[in-house]
DNA sequence: GATCAACCCTGACGTAACGTCAGAGTCAAG
DNA sequence: CTTGACTCTGACGTTACGTCAGGGTTGATC
């Protein structure tokens, strides 16, 4: 009845490897006895331990912290899995992430079967997206990221560039005339134009367009890459002259 | 224009740490120039190459792999990818197996707030049962599959008991008899017995009823495991003697 | 009793992607 | 010339074992 087991049989009872036994023998997570010669024995009550064991492991909970628990018994048993499970959560969350940029990298270049370098930089540009909307999240509210999740299929590689070009254009053009009244008629097609850039973010939404400005004011804070892709468009005294500008518009309206 | 950066710049701009940036240096990943005193400098256009490093990294692709991706250019860049695709949605497999599992285990003990022990033995259980459905799989066909599934919710822990005994129980009885006419009244009550439990898994779908003859036919390749639980019920004497009184049931019908 | 196959033991090194010192050199400023 | 801020390399640590390597043990056979 109360079988002794060898480590091979006990192993391959309990689905494990032989050296895994050994590891766990090491670790003081299964200690079983011994012959004389030294040679390991597995009692069946032991069986029940390991399957604890590769239970909780198969959950992700480190061998250490599966002896810790062990020690201090079956207390905060339930308390640690709540724990686990959401670790565990958030590394789903990245796979689903990573899962999600390669398949729309694959969508977005399997039309024209492009060659394969396009595809990287796809990828690229899928993880950098999904990093900038997990990151500006916190500036808007439910309602204006749902409402950017909406505008969202404007995001082509086109669209972006285009914008690109047109805000690096104006901040070159807003540059140049800095020193002119912001109620000129030059400063107010300037403006102009600065507005209906906005809005080709915003769409006129008061809820995406207040995160913008939440965005905005908090810009110390941004990441340093973010940073560095703004810097192109850090010049205050730009900012200024158009806010005055706008104002002005405002004001003669 | 051409500018050059320090690893500790570099690395504040790509948003890695300068260990990264040494371990990549190492590898043979990113190989900066370096001044007379060996202090590594980097480019800008060896940002781009960086960033493709995260990329893939973040990807799950390993580091040697991404290594020898770069060194064949970008051929078959998508085909990895493809690859890697696959390799991640295994792991979101696991991942959610697991956390299915804590989930389903804390819904069985919340309600009455059971001893922590409780909730670690009903974890073994769910993620048993989780490795016998993936494992029976192949025996059954979709529409089988989607059946059980069904019948899943009759599988509370108690019936699973109660059908345990009723097995052990019959297994004794048709022992005691073996030496019988299988043609027997008494025979012929096991019969009826058994063919009451097996409906009790199959629900008389047919379907259910041909995997379930498939997987026993197959049973020397069981699991070690599935194996050992099953042998209580290994005696062949008694599978044939059934097999002929079920047949001179369905004879004298 | 010797031998042989089949087991078993421990110890050491390898894995992936860095983190963390430790000891030592470099650079610009005061 | 010193000081503080950087940088370098090398070595060890981490996780859960896998994979030898060198060396006992056991039970069966000759």
């Amino acid at each position: 009845m109360n079988q002794l087991y060898h480590v091979r049989e006990f192993a391959q009872l309990a689905g494990v490897t032989v050296r895994a036994l050994h590891h766990y023998d090491r670790l003081g997570l299964l200690k079983p006895s011994r012959t004389q010669a030294g040679y390991r024995l597995y009692y069946l009550r032991d069986l029940e331990r390991l399957e604890q064991i590769v239970a909780l492991k198969f959950l992700g909970i480190p061998l250490k912290q599966i002896r810790m628990m062990f020690h201090r018994g079956t207390n905060g048993m339930s308390e640690s899995l709540r724990m686990q499970r959401r670790v565990l959560e958030e590394k789903r969350q990245l796979l689903d992430s990573a899962i999600r940029a390669i398949e729309e990298a694959e969508k977005a270049t399997a039309p024209g079967n492009r060659p394969d370098s396009a595809i990287l930089k796809k990828i690229i540009e899928v993880i950098e997206m999904q990093d900038n909307m997990d990151w500006s999240k916190k500036y808007y509210s439910e309602e204006a990221q749902a409402r950017i999740e909406e505008r969202k299929n404007l995001w082509s590689p086109e669209n972006q560039e285009r914008w690109t070009k047109e805000w690096t254009d104006l901040f070159r053009d807003v540059e140049a005339v800095l020193g002119e009244d912001p109620a000129s008629a030059k400063a107010q097609a300037l403006a102009a134009r600065w507005k209906k850039l906005v809005e080709g973010f915003t769409g006129g939404d008061p809820q995406i367009t207040a995160g913008l400005g939440k965005m905005y004011q908090d810009r110390p804070n941004w990441p340093a890459n973010m940073q560095q892709r703004m810097q192109p468009f850090s010049n205050k005294k730009v900012w200024e002259f158009i806010q005055k500008a706008l104002a002005a518009g405002k004001a003669t309206n």
